[in-house]
DNA sequence: AGCCTTACTTACTTTTTAGTAACAATCGTG
DNA sequence: CACGATTGTTACTAAAAAGTAAGTAAGGCT
C-alpha cells in the first residue's frame, strides 16, 4: 500500500486533516488551550497545577511549541524567584470554540460509546466461544 | 507535579477533552471517519488505496476501533475473495461536522502557524548567539 | 497442483512519545 | 552559607504507537 504518485492527493496525503492532528494529537496541547481559554492568563506552575498530572518536561514543550505557532503568548517577569506568565493569543482564541465543538460531542455521546464498546465485547465473545 | 487528591478534578483529570483526544488523538481514525463521509460506503481496500500510506494493520486497527464505538458499521458479504463494505453509522456522521469545523480552522489558519514557527526560529538563533 | 484474489492476523522491529530524576540559575532569608 | 522558591534543561528510561513482512483462509482459474 504505497503513495500513488499522480500530482494529485488520494484524499489523504498530506491533507489538511492530517496537519490539523500532527499539530494537536499530542496529549497535552489542547488541554492547554482550553485551561487558558476558561482561566485567562496563568503562571507556568498554575497550569501545571490545574491539569495535574504533566510534568515540568511536557509542560515545558508543550508550552514552548504553542508559542513557536503563535497560540499562546509567553510574559517573563525579571524577578526572583521568576515569574513567566502565558495566555491565549488572538489565533489561540479562535481555535477554542472548535476544540469546544468536539469535545461537546464528546460529552454528549460518551455514554453512548461506552455502551457500543461493551456491546462489542460481548458479540466477540459469543461468536469465539 | 501530582494529581490533586480532593473529589474535585481540576480542570483536567479525567475531564471529556481527555477522553475525546484519547480516543481520537490517533493517526488514522478521524481520517478514515473523514473520508467515509465524503465517499460513503467503502471495501476495505478502498479505504487503503484513498488514504495511501496506511498499512493493512493499522487500517485493521483503526476499523476495528470505530467499529467497536459504533462510529462506523461493517458488512461482510460471504463471497471469495472476500468483500467488506464499511460506512458511517448515524454517530458517526454526528461527529463529522465538529470534524471539519477544527480541519476549517487549520485550513484557515495553516499559513498564519507557519510563519509564526518561521519567526520564532528566528528569534530563538538571534538571541543564542 | 499451483497461483490469484481480498481481508485479515501474527510476530517482530522500529519509531515516537512521554515519564523520571537530577541539575542550573538567582536572590532573599534564617 | 545552606535553603527555598520558580522556571526551566538534560540525560536516561519506559511505554505506546506504528511499521514490516510473513502467514491464513477459501474457492476459482489455468
Amino acid at each position: 500500500m504505497k503513495e500513488n504518485s499522480s500530482g494529485k492527493f488520494s484524499a489523504a496525503v498530506n491533507c489538511p486533516i492530517r496537519q490539523v492532528l500532527d499539530r494537536f494529537g499530542d496529549k497535552w496541547s489542547i488541554l492547554v488551550v482550553e485551561l487558558l481559554s476558561g482561566k485567562g492568563r496563568l503562571r507556568f506552575s498554575e497550569i501545571g497545577q490545574h491539569i495535574g498530572d504533566i510534568s515540568q518536561k511536557m509542560l515545558t514543550v508543550t508550552l514552548r511549541s504553542l508559542e513557536s505557532d503563535g497560540l499562546i503568548s509567553r510574559e517573563i517577569f525579571p524577578e526572583i524567584p521568576p515569574r513567566v506568565e502565558y495566555e491565549l493569543t488572538a489565533l489561540g482564541k479562535s481555535l477554542v470554540p472548535h476544540i469546544e465543538s468536539l469535545t461537546g460531542w464528546g460529552v454528549e455521546h460518551l455514554d453512548a460509546i461506552l455502551q457500543n464498546r461493551k456491546a462489542y465485547e460481548l458479540r466477540q465473545k459469543k461468536t469465539t466461544y
